[in-house]
Parts: C-alpha cells; structure tokens; sequence
DNA sequence: AGGCTAAGGACAGCCACTGACAATTGACAA
DNA sequence: TTGTCAATTGTCAGTGGCTGTCCTTAGCCT
C-alpha cells in the first residue's frame, strides 16, 4: 500500500477530474471555470493548475485513461495477425471494456456524455485531434515493430495507422451525432465494424459497380 | 472598383495578417503577444480582433486561403474521375499553384515557415487538425455529389475523405520534418505522390511480401 | 521530537478576449 | 458642398486561463 500522501494526491486528482466532468457535462465546457472546478473539491485554483495542466486536460482526462489502455492492447495482440486486424481487434476489445478503466472515477454514462461535450466544443475537439496524432505516432512505432520494419524507412506503418484513424474519426463523429439509443457502448462497436468494412469498398475506384 | 472603405479594410486586414505571420515565423507564435502584432501595423488591439476571432485565426490565415482553392479544385475536376483521383490531382495541382494565391500578401517562402510554425506549436496544430476535420465534411458531401450518392446514407464518401486526408497528414507531417532542401513546394508534391501510391500496399495483410 | 521535503494557499501579474460607449471617418443624398 | 447616417476604430473596464513567487502546512523519516 502507498504512503498517506500518495493516497491523498490520487484523492484530490481524482475528484478534481470527477468534478470537471461532472460541471462540463452539466453546464459545458465553456461556461464552466476553473475557479467552480476548484471550490467544487475546496481546493484553491493554483492546486487545480499543480494537478492539470490546463482546463483542457482536465476534460480529455478520461479518454486519456482510455488512449493507453488501447495502445497497450495492440501491443498484445498476437504477432501473426496482420496491421489492421490488430488494431480492429484492440479498439473493439477496448470499448467493451471501458466500464472497467472509468468506472473508478465516474459513471460510463458520463464518460458518453463528455465525448459529446469534446465533439460540440472547438477547442476540446482540436485537442482531442491533435492527442490522436500523437497516439498515431505511437501506434506506428508499435506496428513497425511487430512486423520488424523502420518506421522512418518505410511509410507503410504509418500510412497503415493513419488510415485507420481516419476511419475511427469517421465512425466517433458519427456515433456522438446519434440518438440516444444508438449512443451507446453496442453502438459504437457495431459502427466500428461496419466502416471498417466499407474501407475497401470505398478506395475502389467505380462505386456504381460496388 | 470597390469603395474607399472597402480598399482601407483589406489593406488593413492583409497588413495585420503580414505583421502577425511576419511576427510568428521570426520570434514564434507564442512569444508573440496580439498587442505587438496591433502595435506593428499601428492600430489597437480591439482592431485586430475585430478581424480575426483570434490570435490562431491569423496564424492560419495563410493556409485559409489554400483551403478554400483546394476544395474549389476538387469541384471542377472532370466528372469520370475516381473519388481518390480527382483528390489526388487537386491537392498536387494546389501546391503548384501556390504561388498565385499567396503572393499578394506574403513572399511563399515566409508561407513554407508559417507551416513549419504550426506543426510545432501545439494549439496550432490542433487548431489547424480540427479546421481539416471540417474541410473533410465539405469534401465529402463534394464527393457524394460528384457520385450521385447521398453522403448520409452512404458512408463511403466520408470514408475515403478521410483515408485521403490522413494520408495527406502523413505527408505533410514528413515534410516539416525534412531538411532545408527537400522542404520545397517540388518535395511535398513528390512525397505527396509517393505516400499516394503506398496506400494500397500498406492495406494489404502481409506486408514481408510486397 | 524535530528537521526535511512535498503539497497547498495567497497574492500579484500577464495575456487573450469581450462588451460598451464614444469618437472618427467615409458614403450618399439634398 | 454640406449635413446626416452608418461603418470603423479607439478607449476603457472587466473576465478568465495560466504562471511565478513566497510562505505555510503537513506528511515522512530518523
């Protein structure tokens, strides 16, 4: 077990997260400042600032929690499976199990809930896009070493990681437009697959015929 | 010819867009405060915000312009190309004319700087991510047009948008990184070419075998 | 128990951005 | 030409995100 003060910090961190997307989801993001998020936990605004670097890394907290969790669970696919059924697997495996990396913070539901705050508010969305580059660049990495490739050789890595984030873009930018039925952890997984699928189809040059 | 007021509020507009790329590309964008770039075209600060919504509106200024050229390109390529053609010609048909559109307002070189400034500040490039994003909307409902198709109902145009796009990300991601002699509007066009046709071989399973 | 260090609070200040109001200046008709 | 109207700009005050500094508090460890 960690000291009292480890537990102290891992305390107030996680309420202050918990209180920002508590208030983010309530009121949005915007209207939300850093000063509520602070009184919320009774913690002064410059400790807000200690734990996070920005009002902005506070709402992507969450889907941080998730980006690791997935790019952990590609490397641990099977070596034989090749680039994009890795990667199909690992991000279908972690959407069936966020309720167990969130949970410990917040309910799934309000997980759901700030992903539509992210894609309504232009600056969380745009620092949501540029953190998946970054993980992009992870997963290029991660990829080219599976298959025993330099990444700054040969583009097919990253080339192989950016065209499938681009389908999961596609396939996240639909799903948050959604009704509230379809808004859901099934939704997504069943979403995810059928693009993925439409991928081939779609690089074919006649659609007419397809 | 335009009225008097109309002249003065381009002239104004370009200048303020100057002395900003003029100021990020030599101190930064960061280290440049809105207050300087007001101070160095002699108007107030309320001034400058009342042409740009921001100080990241006038860091992507120049690039604005090339967006919009861009999906004009893609609109009046000729009918029987493929989705993925008529891309691919209007981007590489776009770096060559750069030129034209830039000119009236900055030297291209100080263009070719500004980007290098925006891939390496982050609240631009997320800025600069989440204005692509929406340009791939405006591609895609292009594109479903050009095809007769309904861009809600079929998710194919905004599939092969986006797998355009990442790979366009890729490229222009590579490029910044090149050295002074391959960061030319000649290199982009190669690498553009080059990551182009690697798309289909990095799709396939085996890539040991390509 | 007491010294050491990590964590938090208080305070001051910078900068991006906005609303409101007053002053200026071009447009246009009498 | 001149007077009126409207668009443009400047000034000022204020908000909110964020940072540096300094001091206090509180857990840690011998």
């Amino acid at each position: 077990m960690q000291t009292l003060r480890e537990r102290k910090k891992r305390r107030t961190r996680d309420a202050l997260l918990r209180a920002a997307v508590e208030l983010f989801t309530s009121r949005g993001y915007e209207a939300t400042t850093v000063d509520a998020i602070a009184e919320a936990v009774d913690v002064s605004q410059r400790t807000f600032f200690r734990y996070f670097a920005g009002k902005e890394e506070a709402a992507l907290g969450l889907v941080e929690l998730t980006v690791e969790r997935f790019v952990q669970a590609v490397r641990e696919r099977p070596a034989h499976e090749p680039p994009l059924e890795a990667l199909r697997q690992a991000v279908l495996d972690g959407w069936s199990s966020i309720n167990e990396v969130v949970e410990s913070v917040v309910p799934v539901e309000l997980y759901l809930r700030m992903y539509r705050v992210i894609e309504s508010t232009p600056v969380l969305l745009a620092a949501y896009l540029r953190r998946s580059t970054e993980v992009e660049e992870t997963l290029a990495a991660v990829i080219a070493e599976r298959e025993g490739l330099d990444v700054d050789a040969d583009p097919r890595p990253r080339l192989a990681v950016a065209v499938f984030s681009g389908v999961m873009r596609v396939t996240e930018r639909q799903w948050v437009a959604q009704e509230e039925g379809e808004f859901s952890l099934a939704g997504i997984r069943a979403l995810t697959s059928r693009y993925l699928d439409q991928v081939g189809p779609a690089l074919l040059g006649d659609w007419r015929e397809a």
